[in-house]
DNA sequence: TTTGAAAACTCTCGCGC
DNA sequence: GCGCGAGAGTTTTCAAA
């Protein structure tokens, strides 16, 4: 299975990053390439995993999800037993988007999208800070939102 | 203007939030609807604002982004002027995926993707640290992700 | 919102480089 | 191995009701 990318998936990869809803025909077009080697090429990248998946993405604050928290959690003990459980259990919450193992002073960084401050306030009190283990919750609100991205630079 | 989403839009953000590539007729058929319908909300849902863009999402390992980092950023002054002035430089960097202004101890959070540790330093070196009125910049750096969402809960 | 038909696009196969 | 052309099969689009 052939893995390196040649400049023609990069280029690929660089215009579905942007828009994943340009046609065969448009991307074959921009390439200089045809129609058919553009769906070979994209199949594989699929297939390879460089693609994960092909998504909406959505305005929060259209849907209600005005408020985004940043959660930096600490822990009190770290065996692996109880990190694995930790992951496991608040990866369930709807409200987390995104949770990460850190390095440094404290153990995770999660992202959290609800509504308003009294949700997250519900959020924390009923959910995350009920979890075992906890020693530490500090929260950070995000005040505005300048570059978010979702395409890497290749 | 219709503004406010029905079931059947929340249903249709809900999937094309988790996968775009849908075809209208599979979309019409989960939601019991016909093609045109499902067509003729999407194109609303994407006119009103509600779908930002659909993009494609790479595995980031595999195009040589493993290391992300968080970096807190304290600014000097606060006025309006430097406030606009950081955001504005910082969303020039590559590496810089999003960019917070968050409430707290800090100015800023940045989530910056690199290939690995040299790489982020010299990001850090030669281009964040460069910027005026920066005080400190304190660096995390990811472990693992445990979750990692695109889709909100609708 | 639905239907239905025309236009556009996707996807596969086999050939040629 | 990789890319391309052509055609069958799907999907999208757009009237009209």
């Amino acid at each position: 299975m052939q893995t390196e990318l040649d400049p023609t998936d990069i280029e690929l990869l660089k215009l579905l990053q942007i828009d994943a809803t340009l046609t065969n025909k448009e991307l074959a077009f921009k390439l200089n390439k045809s129609i058919a080697t553009v769906h070979e090429r994209i199949r594989k990248l699929k297939d390879q995993g460089y693609i994960k998946r092909v998504v909406a993405i959505l305005d929060r604050k259209k849907i209600n999800k005005s408020l985004i928290a940043f959660s930096q959690v600490l822990l009190k003990e770290h065996t692996a037993d109880t990190l694995y459980a930790f992951e496991h259990e608040v990866a369930k919450f709807s409200e987390v988007m995104e949770c990460f193992q850190m390095t440094g002073a404290f153990d995770f960084i999660l992202r959290i999208a609800t509504s308003d401050m009294d949700t997250y306030h519900l959020f924390l009190r009923n959910k995350l800070a009920t979890l075992p283990n906890i020693s530490t919750v500090q929260s950070f609100f995000v005040l505005s939102e300048t570059k978010s991205e979702t395409a890497y630079p290749l």
